[in-house]
Order: structure tokens, then C-alpha cells, then sequence
DNA sequence: TAGATTGTTAATCGATTAACAATC
DNA sequence: TAGATTGTTAATCGATTAACAATC
């Protein structure tokens, strides 16, 4: 209903959008692949996985960037979502903690593909320091600070043991880290204005095995014989 | 207001409680390791990170655990919540796709010590056959329906290349698995019944970039000197 | 103009939170 | 009995979905 000017670009977007704007746009680059230059909403919300119409809507809150009767130009869209995102430009991103999975985060592909740019991989431990992980050199985690403010640094990955996790997240956050993606298995305190998220293998498993447990476990536990 | 028998133990928990239990699970654990007998809704809250009113809704799904006055009995509640999710027992499980991100998964201990069992790495590339990884055989991805059947394997999961995970799943399902973890960056379609969980890094990097942009952009976008 | 498809409204559904009666 | 804290109700909030007017 309200008047929108150009340079209004319809903010406050709902978090549950926010997250699968990279499945809109992966599924977008996948179509540009495939040399499509237009879809419907029904068939990049196939793509994605998703509704036709909570597509739509999610699209509403960036814009209006389809075409009534038509679609979407597959190209325009995508690159809207990516500018929307921030993933036009490139994120220097550092990762702390260089075991078996900051290893595979070091090595991981899709974070290059996507805008993100490991500037350093950090180590408590100095027997890891000097070792060359996609060729990066790992360095003391002391050096955190000098890091975060040479690269402008605002995304940082922790991926050490838990005990360690709270200590690495106070210590990015005083350097002036905003955004933590978080692999180990605890609970962090950031301070207001920092942005958290976790990623937790076991939680997800153990969600899994509710699932797996309430579809076989109905039988064995109501004891109703046939 | 229903009555409720000791055998009916209030079925339909929603999926936003089954995704908070295993991170109690853990906060009790905690608490258990440093011997603490009993403990509030209040602070188990907080060492599982939520709302004191929120994690007694969540608890009263299960039953009524609490003593009014008093609290949580820590070794009591940690026990009926790892039953109700299912870690009491011992679930098998099978990773597919051995390249960095399968060798963290093999290493990782979280799973050992939740109830998980690795039974097996396969791999579709012969050349990483007989490899041994966290003290496990690499084996063909052919061997899927032979393992799968022979040691009951509900949960699997995929830490394959993009192209190959849809594949993997199709047989995955078909050898009888219910239930996936898939790390692969790409929507997978299964039958109904199957459950798919999905953890994609890069879309967990990029959610992030999206909340820094916002913070810093705020400034930029609007253009509005001080 | 007729057919197609968006963008938006309104209805529904589910999740969170505050408040408090029940009760230890 | 008084204080503490649960378990539950009811209010609020946010997310999803169906439906359709707008419009290409």
C-alpha cells in the first residue's frame, strides 16, 4: 500500500527469508547453469524445495523483480538476491581452530564459490603453526587481532574444542568480529549486536534419531498386536 | 486436563521442542559433570541458551519431571530426556563420501559419545578404497545395501560432492535408511516418510553476511551524513 | 482480448512468552 | 505457614499458505 521509491529497497526482512535467500540463489545459479533465462515461481520454488507461494512472498520483501505473466529473468533475480545478501562483494573471513573440520572448512570449496575469502586459519596449539592447509599458512591465534583489523575482518569460524570456544569468541569479538559461525558444541554469550550462529553435527543426528525412534518405536511401545 | 496414564507419555512433541532437547540434553550433562544435584528451569535455561519459560513448555511435553518449589533432578531429567530423544541406545550409522568433510565426521567424537556408532565409510572412488580412517575400512559405495542390512542402519549420512547426493540418497532409501544428514549443498528429494536434515555451510556463512551488510550498510545505503 | 503468473491480502498455523494457579 | 518454583493457560508474535486481484 505504501509508495515505495527506488531507493526504498523494502527493509526488515523476516529472519526465516533471510535464511533461504542462499537456497533461492543457489538454486538460481543452478538454473543459469542450465542456461535458463526465465522461471516461475513454481519452478524455482521446485528447485528450491519450497512452496510456490512462500517464494513468492519471500521474494516480495526484496522487491518487485518478476514479471506478472511471465516470471522471473533468472539472471537479474539472482543477481539481486545476491546484492540483497551481500555476497556481490567478498567477505574475509577467518577460521579458528584447524583440527579434522577446520581442516575441511579450510578446504571447503563453496565458501570461495560464494563470496567468502579465508584470510587466516589460527591454532592455539604451536605444533600445527607453520603447517600449510589449503595453501594457507596456520598461524598463532594470538595473531587474531592484528588479522581482524589488517583484513577488516567480520565473520569468523570457530571450530575448536568447546572448552575453547567461549575463550575464541570473547577474543574475536573484542577485535571487532560481528558475526560467529559456531561448530563447537556449547553454548557462547556474545554481547548484544553480535550475531551467532551454530552449527552442531551430534544435535542434528540426535534429531535424526527421534525421528527414526517415534516411526519405529510407535509399535513397541503401544504393544498393540495385529 | 486429560488424565494422563504412566504408559501414555504425551505423544506429539513439536519440532521446535525435538530440536531444543539435545541441546538440554547437553547443558545436563554438563551439570551432571560438575555434581550438581539439582537445578532450576531458570538455570538450566540459561546454560542452554533460552527462555526459562520456554524450556518448561518444552519439558512439560514430556511429562512432568520438576518438583514444584524445587526444581530438575539432573540425573533423572538427563535420563527421560535422552530416552525420549533416543540416545539410551545405540543408533548405527553410515557416512558416505570420504574427502575432508567425511574424514572430520569419521573423527568426530560427538557422535561416539551420543550414541552413534560409525559402521561404515564408503566411498565411490576406488582409489580411496581400504584407506583407513578413524580406525575404519573405506569401503565401496556398492556395499551400501549389504551394510545397511546387516547392521539395522537408520541414519546416514552424506558428505558428497553436490552431483552424487541425490543418487546416494535414492539408494540410501532404497536399502532401507529413514533418515538422512545431508552436508551436500543440494535439495534433496526423498519419498514421504523419509526425513532429511540438511546442513549447508556456505548458506550458514551467507546468513551471516547478510546481518553484517545490514549492520554496516545501514550507513551506506541511506547515505546520511552526521 | 485471453491466458498466465506475479505480488499481496487475509486466514491459518505454530512457536514464544508472560503470567499465575498449583503445589512442593 | 511462607517462599520457591513448576506446569499450564492465555496472549502475543511470527511464519506459512491459500486465494485472488492486478497486470503483463
Amino acid at each position: 500500500m505504501t509508495a515505495r521509491t527506488s531507493t526504498d529497497a523494502g527493509r526488515d526482512i523476516p529472519e526465516a527469508t533471510v535464511a533461504r535467500l542462499p537456497v533461492y540463489l543457489r538454486a538460481l545459479t543452478g538454473l543459469a547453469e542450465a542456461r535458463t533465462a526465465t522461471c516461475s515461481s513454481e519452478e524455482l520454488a521446485a528447485a528450491a524445495g519450497v512452496n510456490s507461494a512462500m517464494l513468492r512472498k519471500d521474494l516480495s520483501y526484496l522487491g518487485s523483480y518478476g514479471t506478472r505473466g511471465v516470471g522471473y529473468d533468472v539472471e537479474y533475480l539472482r543477481y539481486q538476491i545476491a546484492r540483497e545478501i551481500g555476497v556481490t562483494q567478498d567477505w574475509p573471513v577467518v577460521i579458528v581452530g584447524i583440527g579434522n573440520l577446520g581442516h575441511a572448512l579450510a578446504n571447503y570449496s563453496g565458501f570461495r564459490s560464494r563470496g567468502f575469502r579465508v584470510v587466516a586459519l589460527l591454532d592455539a596449539d604451536p605444533s600445527r603453526h607453520g603447517e600449510v592447509v589449503a595453501g594457507i599458512d596456520v598461524q598463532p591465534f594470538d595473531d587474531l587481532e592484528e588479522i581482524v583489523a589488517e583484513h577488516g575482518v567480520a565473520i569468523g569460524v570457530i571450530a575448536t574444542p568447546a572448552v575453547a570456544a567461549q575463550d575464541v569468541a570473547d577474543r574475536m569479538v573484542a577485535a571487532g568480529v560481528s558475526s560467529i559461525l559456531n561448530f563447537a558444541p556449547t553454548v557462547l554469550s556474545v554481547p548484544e549486536g553480535v550475531d551467532v550462529r551454530k552449527v552442531d553435527l551430534s544435535i542434528e543426528l540426535q534429531i535424526l534419531a527421534y525421528h527414526v525412534q517415534r516411526k519405529n518405536g510407535i509399535v513397541e511401545a503401544e504393544e498393540e498386536p495385529a
